[in-house]
DNA sequence: AATGAATGAGCATTCATTCAT
DNA sequence: TATGAATGAATGCTCATTCAT
């Protein structure tokens, strides 16, 4: 699923070494504090070598955003495979969204450096990862609505809302003392969110009317 | 409200002007991209002056950090005042949090440009008036809950998921060529939480569910 | 004589300082070839003073460029001041742009690496001062030949022909094992070329027909 | 004419190829900004190959220099093949060498860089060529003398400041504004220098004294 | 108190050269 | 023999901070 713009012989190996790399060095010391040649010695090759695989500073950060994009994209869907109820995969999506950065922070600093260095610019390339997402995640809104399961909203502006809301609560986690973890934050801004598109001709399809633990503060 | 560090007579005029040049500066060219000359020469001080007056980069940006946190505190204060309902209250205090960004977008970027470079990580006065803030709006939610307006959910993990939502909105919506503004992505998100919040014995207090735009595109 | 573009409060010793370090070192190591550090380090200033008084390197070497063409300039008009007969002024001049670069090799390798990196791309001030010093001595000719002195030639395509003649003596001698000096071969072509250049109706002013080693090769 | 340093089988279209490239390549960036790489690119063949048949960057430059020195020289020599007057003959080269440079000015920018570069250090080889020219224009001179054309000056200092005079020329051509070519201002050069030379018991062997366009400017 | 000249550590990028294939 | 991937030393320029005036 990832790409390959390798126009020569490139190694596969040493272009994964060096992404592997410059993500744990952009997500420790930010794009602007990163030293080309530090992410080179992780890496265990020449400074030269990257400049090689990459052409520049801002484009091998470039192809790292897009790394951690396609991971991301790649656990998502992976965890939503085998949902069938559109309100369910779209829960199961956001609790993979959140465990993904949970789970590993880089991930996350590499979003924050993204946003911070280049504010959304980035090669269209990417642009048209980010619109096949958002279209997946639309449809299935879109047949959760005509079953009935969804408040008949904008689709497409509610899957932007809640990109906002995942990024938002993952983000700004880091912000408070609070004894809450990012995964929890998020669980219940997702819980709530979800329970507001909710139709509600039917109380609710279960007993619980969001998910059990709404009020338990782990 | 403001606070004052001043050791010795400082002028406050001169703090002010380097205040509204760093504001400028830091979220035109990012915290690393910031020479401090550009800012002393905008504000019409020499650079000496603004060590004088703060230190160094580094605790110059977290007295511009504050600054726009407390005139976002201001605004988001002054929108709720005349406001009885606690729900409306909330979501008074929601829309002029998209508001206060959305007339201008310096704020956002120096929000963004905090959080890339020190994570969170700031001065413990800082932490105080967060906290104070939270604690404002979990009163405003425990009251909500008390008089059956909202769900009993965990108020002050609720203020902190709506804090996620809200920052992630706005912060967010630089990244999709859509054609909603940050205003109204982040009303539709806020529209959306708000009615999962919501009591359900009773439907509704008013006729609109929950703002009349939710499916309203343009 | 020389030109001060300080704007601010420059100390002119340092400036000076800079400008006879960098006379040295790009002579020495060429313009590709030198270090700004070593200017810098040789002028017993930091790099960061070097940028700050001469802007970047190639700015850097074309002030040192035109200093030496101002000492140049100083030295010929100098040498020339009490001669009275037009071509005994010529020859003077001739002889002292021999000396100048004679006396310092430096001087003439910073000509060198100019016509070598900048191909005669000059800013338009250096123009001015090459147009005065070339109208200077096509004065000087058309007075020779209004008296008699000299055959009836183009004055300016002859001073710009003798400009060649001395730059390449001068730049040229470096690539014979030849004994002869580069005064002396500068001065052959010289007594030559101004033997060339005299009216014919009277053999010579003199006893000698141009100058009297015409022949001696010591 | 050339020269082969080959030690082992060495395909000449591709030396000649390098050559070429090499040539233009020097020419167009200088000995210090070219990049080797480029050289290859140009050539068709792969860097290490250039490697290969040159050992260095600056054993390069001087077989690159070498080539258009046995070029000028083939030129020069065929430009005097026909002509029987010394003086003629010497004309005829000079004017030959001002043509060759005019024609292609990449040749004159690689003796530029060469003086620029190694000022004058060369190989051995090379200066045996030198010497030889030399030679060849001292007996002429030699020649001229004996049959009462030209003064009786020293022969080989005068092949040397004529060396310089037309170096100079055409190298310093590039510096002014002036509307003269570098062919015309070193035709002037000449016929004064050659007119210097001459010998002053006979006015002149033609009707022009020197040459017909020594007033002329156009 | 206010200034800005001076400093030098820091970093992106290039390119000559090597050597494994 | 021919190649070009890999390397790392080298260098122009910036900018946070200091301190003499």
């Amino acid at each position: 699923m990832n790409v390959q713009t390798a126009t020569t012989s490139e190694n596969p190996v040493k272009r994964r070494a060096i992404l592997d790399s410059a993500i744990r060095t952009f997500a420790e010391l930010g794009f602007r504090g990163t030293d080309v040649q530090v992410i080179a010695d992780r890496a265990g090759v020449g400074k030269g070598t990257v400049y090689r695989y990459f052409g520049n500073k801002q484009d091998l950060f470039w192809a790292t955003m897009l790394e951690v994009f396609l991971r991301l994209q790649d656990h998502l869907l992976a965890a939503t495979e085998g949902v069938a109820e559109p309100l369910e995969q779209l829960r199961a999506a956001c609790l993979a969204y959140a465990g993904f950065f949970d789970a590993d922070a880089q991930y996350l600093e590499v979003f924050v450096q993204d946003r911070a260095e280049f504010r959304g610019a980035a090669p269209d390339s990417h642009r048209e990862y980010h619109e096949k997402l958002i279209d997946h995640f639309a449809g299935l809104i879109e047949r959760g609505i005509a079953i009935g399961r969804f408040r008949p909203v904008d689709a497409r502006k509610t899957v932007i809302s809640l990109g906002g809301v995942l990024y938002g609560c993952v983000v700004h986690s880091c912000y408070m003392d609070h004894n809450y973890s990012l995964t929890e934050v998020t669980r219940h801004a997702v819980d709530v969110f979800l329970q507001g598109l909710r139709h509600h001709g039917e109380p609710s399809e279960g007993d619980s009317p969001c998910g059990g633990d709404t009020r338990s503060s782990g």
